[in-house]
DNA sequence: TCATTTAATCGTAATATTGCAATAAATAAA
DNA sequence: TTTATTTATTGCAATATTACGATTAAATGA
């Protein structure tokens, strides 16, 4: 085998999970720390952030943008791309609602 | 290659990339989501939970256990999973930072 | 037009993940 | 003790991911 049975699950379950494994690779972190912090953003400037080739970072925007953590318009022979609100505000609510419950369950049974 | 660098990322990166990349499976949130049902968990529950064989649930709770995000306790045969309050307080202040920044700037520039 | 620049894509090798059957380990029940 | 019962572990096959060099595509500048 090897890979996942997503037809097994809910429509939540499969993209809350597809969220949160793009976000799971440091290069990616490091991405969007990036885009965070500059104003605009040209790929080529990204390069230069994590240690890696050139096209590998771009198949790491790919991954990224898949799953709509960045949004991009071509602008010349550069990219500029953005962290999409939308998705971050989804990815923040959803997690939040999980911690939220979890601190008002307050462990009563065990653990 | 195949690897990813792990070396050339700073802690943050790493422990916030290890924390989501756990998630990033929609068994695992699955599982997140049951215990997050019941007060009381055995392991046996859960194995009935995804469309899982009882050595692949076995797994992905391990892995859920070696992020921190679950812990347990043995209990006779069975054993007693509870989410970790601590993990799931980190991941989201940390995912709510980024997006409260992101909030704040309001793509002045592009996008 | 022709070179230069920049990002995407292709092909490929190395490694990781996923899933399960089989087995082991540990306790509970008889 | 013996037999279920329950979870962990092992070993393996199928698939996915990661990373990079080489190439392509598209736009800019000389």
């Amino acid at each position: 085998m090897g890979a996942t049975k997503t037809d097994q699950y809910t429509e939540r379950q499969l993209r809350l999970a597809t969220i949160t494994k793009v976000l799971g690779h440091p290069a990616r972190i490091a991405i969007v720390e990036y885009l965070l912090k500059v104003d605009s953003c040209i790929c080529g400037d990204i390069v230069n952030e994590p240690p890696l080739a050139q096209a590998t970072v771009s198949q790491h925007l790919r991954e990224l943008k898949s799953a709509n953590h960045i949004k991009g318009e071509i602008e010349g022979t550069a990219i500029c791309y953005c962290l999409n609100q939308e998705t971050w505000s989804l990815l923040t609510e959803e997690l939040q609602l999980i911690f939220k419950t979890l601190q008002a369950k307050n462990n009563s049974a065990c653990c």
